[in-house]
This record gives structure tokens, sequence and C-alpha cells, in this order.
DNA sequence: AAGTACGTACAGAAAAAACTGTACATAATG
DNA sequence: CATTATGTACAGTTTTTTCTGTACGTACTT
């Protein structure tokens, strides 16, 4: 006789649930997302109403100031939104729930942040770089190195171009055109 | 007149490539790698020669250990490759020059991973899910709950399923006919 | 206007992660 | 075969991050 089936209703269904925001919270974990900041989205995720911060606090067994500092988080990352509801005085949030537009959101902030930082570095770089090989007091050695450098720089700036375009096909959601949500 | 014309042009090129390495590393730190391991990318991706575990420990002021585990690191990830050199006994590694290859890796190692564990325990759930509805002493309300939970698991199958779609246009290169290199 | 509810800033405590040095296993050298 | 070089496992330390409790500002309630 199975154990599980025996069990209580309410506690298979919670368990059900539990398995898969381990899941959730283990994968957020490999984009340098906090195991518990995973776990309040999938709590968000299978709770049907938006939830207040104390009840989060209950929900997860933590401080009112995590709840806080998680939940903005998740907002930051447009995974969750905050949510108005009459004569509800306390601030209420729920889960974003179309993942394919919460993925968009998440590499595009992601993305645009790291190409920006990276893009405005090598373009300075490249700048000095041009300058120096221009120099007659440099060694010839050093403009060898600095003429790879340049290169180098020059196709990681390609490149970036390239990751600015395919981030544009998921804003503008032109990227279901060639990848389909339904096959 | 400018300080940095009048600096040994040795030092100018090393202040140029410390910038984008900082870059490179703030960039890879927001995808969950250290640091360290970010500016042992960088520094490996300046080097022309592929450099052993001494030569890392020299150039970035850390111990051999540190130097080992996080080229393995980089290895897992593919943005690194071991090298071999005829003559010399020490393990040689230099980084993948080709950034569109090593962004394909990082996120096909990364999502695969991540789909694969919320898929296997999705699906264990969703069974779990369904003999819950099938019997009869569980309440109805809790059916409910498990009803809207199959359709919300449901639907995140479908999302995995696309981002393995995805992925797989990055792995066979697809992806580079609908977003060309070159623009 | 006084009182109350709510969310968050901040400082300190707790936990986790990164880093180091030693010790050792393995393989190359003489 | 003995010796030396090389990379890594592991335990302990340092550093960083996460979490909590208190205190406080703001806004709602009566």
């Amino acid at each position: 006789m199975g154990v599980k089936t025996n069990m209580h209703g309410e506690k298979r269904l919670e368990q059900a649930r539990e398995r898969v925001i381990d899941a959730i919270s283990q994968n957020m974990h490999l984009y340098g997302v906090t195991e518990s900041v995973g776990r309040l989205y999938g709590a968000l995720y299978f709770q049907e109403d938006p939830m207040t911060l104390d009840e989060m606090k209950v929900e997860l067994g933590m401080s009112k100031t995590s709840m806080s500092t998680s939940v903005r988080n998740l907002v930051d990352l447009k995974m969750v939104g905050k949510v108005w509801r009459k004569g509800v005085r306390k601030d209420l949030y729920q889960a974003e729930p179309d993942w394919y537009q919460t993925f968009i959101d998440f590499f595009t902030i992601k993305w645009r942040a790291g190409v920006s930082i990276n893009v405005s570095a090598m373009e300075k770089s490249l700048n000095e770089l041009q300058s120096l090989i221009n120099d007659e007091h440099v060694e010839e050695h050093i403009k060898d190195q600095a003429r790879m450098d340049i290169e180098k720089l020059t196709s990681a700036l390609e490149y970036y171009d390239w990751i600015n375009r395919l981030v544009d096909s998921f804003e503008s959601k032109d990227i279901f055109n060639f990848i389909p949500k339904k096959r």
C-alpha cells in the first residue's frame, strides 16, 4: 500500500508544490539569485491570491525585513509585480504568470547591463590603444601588442552588437517568429 | 599636457587592458561567476600565449590552489581550454577566443541544467497531483487547487520546451540565420 | 491631532563562500 | 629506483553575503 496515497490531501498538495518550488529556486540560484528569493518567487507562483509581506513572512518563516528586500529584488527583475486592491492597506505582490515574459525581462535586464558596462570600457581602451600606436615614443613591441588588443576588442564589440540585436528580438517578441511558442 | 601620454608605453597598455578585464569580470559576475574567476578569464583573454598555473598565480597574486579551482571552473564552462605543447610539462590553458561560441556554450550548459532540474521535478509533481484528483477521499477544495496547479505546471513545461528549442538553435548555430553575426 | 499600521534603513549577528597553506597522490626525470 | 615537479583535496581562516531586530519615517485612521 502506497504511503503517499494515505496522506492527507492537503499535505500531498503541499509536497508536490514544495518539490517544484525547490527546483525553481535551485534554478534561479544558477543565475545569481539567492535561494531564499527563489523560494519566495515559488511561493508567490503557487499562491492564487497576491500576498502581503506578513503572509510571506509566515509562509517562509523569515523576518519581515527579509521579505521586504527579497520582494524588491523580484520586482526589480520584473518577476513579481505590486498590485492594488480596494480597501487593502498593505502592499500586495503577485508573481508574473507568463514565464516567457519573465525570461525576456530577466535576460534583457542582465544582458543590456552587461553589454553597456563592457562596451564603454572597451571603447575607452580602444581609444587609448590607438593613441599609443600613434605615439612615436612608444616601443615597437608594445605597439604590436596594442595592435593585437585592438583586433580583439574590435571583434568583441562586434559580438556585443550581436547580443544587442538578439535582445532586441526578445523585446520585440520577434524571437517567437523564429522559435514559436508551441510546436 | 596629458598625464597619460607621458606614461611609459607598457603601463598605458596595461591600464587599457585592466579596464577591460574589470568590465569583463563585472559582467561575468552578473551570471554567477566569481569576480576572481572573471579576472582570470580576462587575463587569459589578453595573453597571447597559453598560461600555466604558476603564471596565473603571479599575474593575479593569488594562491596556486585558487588558480587550479578557478581555471577548472572556466574549463567546465568551456570558456577556457587546456592545450598541449611539446616539451612543456605543466598544464597550459588558453581562453576560447570566439565569444559567440563562448556565449553559446555558457548558456547551453546553464539552461540545459536548469531545464532538466525543473522538468523532472514538475513531471513528478504533475503525476502526484493527477492521482490526488483521482482519489475520491480527497476534499473537493484541495482538488480545485490541484487542478489549478496542474494547469500552471503544464504551461511551465511548455515554456521549458521552448527554452530547449531555443538552446537547440544556439547549438546548431541556426540562431545566426535569424540574427546574423554582422549586419 | 493623536494614535496606529506599515514598510524599510541600518547595524550587528549568523551563515555561506572564497581563499590559502599543507599534505599528498601521480607522473615525469635522472 | 630515488628524486623532483606538478596539480589538487582538504581543513582552517578570512572575507562576503544574507538575515534579523530595532528604530524610524510616512501615511492612514479615528
